[in-house]
DNA sequence: GCCCCTCTTAACACCAGGTACTAAAACCAG
DNA sequence: CTGGTTTTAGTACCTGGTGTTAAGAGGGGC
């Protein structure tokens, strides 16, 4: 069995652990032909974790993921609501909502508030999201509460127009216009409606 | 500190676990009053395996689930991705996503969907959602695959105008146009993004 | 009272899969 | 041959457990 040069073996060991994770140092040596110090050293060198912080970051992650998917029924708490009127609710980023990397909240989380909100506020059984137009007007961090605020501009017996915007304190940071369609047969916002803008 | 009944201190036990799975049995005791053996036999009895069983359970089920998909901020699977050009990714709309009532998919799962594929398209460290011009075009149901395909179809320096359309089969459900904006800085997508309009 | 029984705690040996450190051997180049 | 890198070996120690044996604690039954 001839040697590797290093640089090919620390290619081979980085390959090797990312498409099986679960695989120990004593595994590697095996696969590696080196003593098991050689690749505890490799890993020091490239910076890879032990076997078992590996695991553990594999499952933190998608435990977050699990976390922050659900988006269920209504995002954020509604505080206050005139029905075909106006509307209020908040939400607080939490740190599932935003990106590890740089803590600045993913902008389906601001958009699924604004949409609950308004689909909340068109008094209707069943009321679905037409079409939207938002803009993120400045990131949104970690901790910061969201205040929703939505209005109802025009409200027909199918359309309601409705203004929602968004403010962290006094400052906006997120706006969108929604038009909810009313009672069109039976479905209800989300997946998006009958008529968009061909009804 | 009086002493719980034996079935209280296990339904606590196992409720801790659950909404914890990272706890070691050293932490429960401090939190049930009771000594590590207790414990350990308590999780004997219910069947709950230890620490690093239950962590290596849970990356090894979001290693089958993810390992398709490296780009793990991202909802739905990403399947082709030709960076600032085109991108697909592929979403399927489980229980979690709908309505209870009417089984119909909530609108910011697609939009999370388009959202993220816009964002991935962007060949660039930092790209943010500046605003979003979308169009929900028939509900989509439990159980249906939808198929998102972007196109970026002007790519400046700054900002690039990526087009969204979601299918479910042959037919469009979801459309959008999605203006984002590449290293506006520290930011990245999410909470929306510096420029906006103002930028 | 005493015996029995469950529950709880303690103590000890052992394990995997490492880290951290020291030291010796192997290899290679100039 | 000598110096530097690379590799291997060995030891102590760590965490978060398992498995086992044994001893108390706190009843209830008769």
């Amino acid at each position: 069995m001839e040697r590797l040069p290093k640089k090919e073996r620390h290619r081979r060991l980085a390959r090797l652990i990312e498409d099986n994770p679960f695989i120990t140092d004593r595994e590697l040596t095996r696969l590696l032909k080196v003593s098991i110090q050689t690749i505890r050293l490799d890993r020091l060198e490239l910076g890879i974790p032990e076997l078992r912080e590996r695991i553990k970051l594999m499952a933190e992650r998608s435990f977050d993921a699990v976390r922050s998917l659900p988006l269920h029924e209504v995002i954020g708490e509604i505080v206050d609501l005139q029905l075909d009127r106006s509307g209020i609710s908040i939400f607080e980023i939490r740190k599932e909502h935003v990106f590890s990397r740089t803590g600045i909240a993913r902008g389906h989380h601001l958009f699924a508030q604004a949409n609950s909100l308004a689909v909340a506020v068109i008094n209707d059984e069943v009321a679905l999201t037409a079409t939207a137009d938002i803009r993120f007007i400045r990131p949104v961090r970690l901790g910061e509460k969201c205040i929703a605020k939505a209005y109802v501009r025009s409200s027909g017996k199918r359309k309601a127009r409705v203004e929602v915007a968004t403010y962290v304190g006094e400052e906006m940071v997120f706006q969108g216009n929604f038009l909810i369609v009313r009672s069109a047969g039976a479905q209800q916002d989300g997946g998006g409606d009958r008529l968009a803008d061909r009804d």
